[in-house]
RNA sequence: GGGCCGGUAGCUCAGUCAGGUAGAGCGACGGACUCUUAAUCCGUCGGUCGGGGGUUCAACUCCCUCCCGGCCCGCCA
């Protein structure tokens, strides 16, 4: 990164236009669709969704590809799954044992456990797919498995078994382990259909291998091949991942991509020397992005400790994801599901700031920059109800009742658009679903139906009066005032005459503040509750 | 052991690349609203910029060193 911009992407459109590559450039990501597409993996769509944006801003055609590294082999069994329809389930559900009997089978070679895609591979390509659709990035879907079948591959094969020798002499220095006998290429059984490292002879000319299907490691462990004796093309097969990545480049004519910290170190470096080296090509311009936490912990898809997209964006706009992608890709940040409306308001305030709505000297020139990138459209008509507020709202379903309340705070007026409404009132269902989810101090229901409840005289008194009160009618500042008054004149201590309010209202012994609530209802209904009659 | 990236207020983070007297939001605390009851507004508190050394008139910023965390060096985004 050269110079120093606002926005990140900018740091990166910056070298890549300094290559002068040719139109269109040609921006991928990529992962293994080795189990339920979480947060993290996104970082391979965003990061080259921003740098996308701002160079077909200056001018630039571009394409956004993404590979689906499926022809991978499946190494350990995960211990969630996700259904077509996002539904996470444990291995129970499905038929486990046909996973386990996959394991060094690539994945689209592997059942849809589901039973619904083609394969293991394409369904959770198509789930991260469409996870990407829901954003609003749109990106080429390229199958790895697709580049060997079609011979897009074999001449990127060829060359690296060409090239055996110095290959591997290459990767030796870069890896531990890497003997004489080592080949660049793991050919597949045509028996069992697992991939195998033993590879026993190269015809380059034939475009064939020999080998011996005798499985391959996969981190500690072993995986047991059937010992099948063949011989493969070199389509049938794949090339070792740090091989692989370079050839994609190559293939590809990749001028940039992202990946996570764990190839800064390993993958880049050797990649960097056998792009050059062995395929003659320039490697794209690089960036490292820092992995995310969730509450904290680290994401991972075999642990079970998963934030999916579907599940982000039942909870904040897209907008919202989006921003939060914006800030420095070289920091860990935590995805903290507890305090999503830290996040949501985080997003408001870069968005007032971009409106000149609120004055930040620090962030202006990175919301100058980069909000346009972050919403589908820049409207300064829009509103954005607070967040825990919107949790307020989404206390009652009663649409109308949300649209008063909202208005009575100053939120909405006869000029609103319409579409600004709706969007508002949208996020009053995610920040909804938020208090469900967390049950936390927002997750209050209003009660159509009278709880039951088991008052003292006094309090029963105080409720009552408190019935007259509202009946004739008063605003809601007035009716929290009263209640005070009521509480005292009743010798009903404060805090027990509001639980009592809540309990009638919430069925609960805490809420939202009470009195100002219940002057946003019907006020036949507040009074028929307050005096318990329904 | 070697390498890469981080370590700035209780929390989340800007600022470090071009050295010039520490910033924001949230929280906490206090106050306002006839009112202890999570939506509003005002205010206050809050940091030896991980530790130490060096360069400089001047260091969060540059150099050295150490500590802590994550990652890589095991064909695993």
């Amino acid at each position: 990164m050269s110079d120093h911009n606002a926005f990140w992407a900018d740091d990166i459109a910056d070298e890549v236009e300094s290559r002068d590559p040719d139109d269109p450039v040609v921006i991928k990501g990529g992962v293994s669709p080795s189990g339920v597409p979480h947060l993290g993996h996104f970082n391979e769509i965003m990061r080259g969704y921003f740098v996308a944006a701002v160079l077909r801003e200056r001018g630039h055609e571009v394409r956004q590809v993404f590979t689906s590294d499926d022809r991978d082999a499946l190494r350990g069994v995960p211990r969630r799954l996700a259904d077509s329809d996002w539904n996470l389930v444990g291995l129970g559900e499905v038929d486990a044992g046909a996973l386990g009997r996959n394991l060094g089978t690539p994945y689209t070679d592997i059942p849809d456990p589901f039973g619904e895609s083609d394969s293991y591979g394409a369904h959770f390509t198509d789930l991260l797919a469409r996870s990407a659709e829901a954003v609003g990035v749109p990106v080429e879907m390229v199958s790895n498995t697709a580049l060997y079948e079609s011979g897009e591959f074999e001449a990127v094969t060829r060359e690296v078994l060409a090239k055996a020798d110095r290959a591997r002499e290459l990767l030796a220095t870069y890896q531990d382990g890497v003997g004489e006998d080592y080949v660049p290429f793991m050919p597949q059984c045509s028996e069992c259909g697992r991939l195998t490292q033993d590879v026993r002879g190269v015809d380059l000319d034939d475009g064939t291998v020999d080998y011996v299907c005798s499985g391959l490691d996969a981190g500690g462990d072993h995986i047991e091949g059937c010992g099948h004796e063949g011989t493969a093309t070199f389509r049938e097969g794949k090339l070792p991942w740090r091989f692989e990545w370079p050839a994609q480049w190559r293939v590809l004519g990749v001028d940039f991509e992202p990946f996570g910290k764990d190839h800064a170190e390993g993958s880049w470096p050797s990649g960097q020397e056998i792009a050059r080296q062995v395929f003659d090509t320039e490697p794209p311009v690089p960036m490292t992005y820092e992995w995310f936490t969730l509450d904290g912990e680290p994401l991972s898809s075999s642990a079970g400790n998963v934030v999916t997209v579907d599940e982000v964006l039942a909870l904040l706009e897209p907008a919202v994801l989006r921003y939060f992608f914006v800030r420095n890709p070289q920091r860990a940040k935590d995805f903290d599901t507890e305090r999503i409306d830290l996040l949501v308001d985080e997003f408001d305030r870069f968005e007032r700031v971009y409106f000149g709505e609120e004055t930040d000297a620090d962030l202006k020139p990175l919301a100058d920059r980069a909000y346009p990138f972050v919403v589908d459209e820049v409207r300064p008509e829009r509103v954005r109800l607070p967040y825990t507020f919107a949790a307020v709202l989404g206390m009652t379903d009663d649409r109308d009742l949300r649209v008063r309340m909202a208005r009575n705070q100053g939120f909405f007026d006869d000029d609103t658009p319409e579409w600004a409404v709706e969007e508002a009132l949208g996020r009053v269902e995610r920040a909804r679903t938020w208090a469900e989810r967390m049950d936390n101090a927002y997750n209050y229901r209003l009660q159509a139906d009278l709880p039951e409840t088991d008052f003292d005289a006094d309090t029963a008194a105080a409720l009552t009066a408190l019935a007259d009160f509202v009946a004739e009618g008063h605003d809601g500042e007035t009716i929290q005032g009263q209640m005070y008054e009521t509480a005292r004149e009743h010798g009903v201590e404060v805090g027990d005459f509001f639980a009592a309010g809540y309990r009638l209202f919430f069925d609960d012994t805490e809420g939202p503040r009470l009195g100002e609530f219940l002057g946003e209802l019907d006020e036949s209904f507040v009074v028929k509750r307050l005096r318990r009659e329904g």
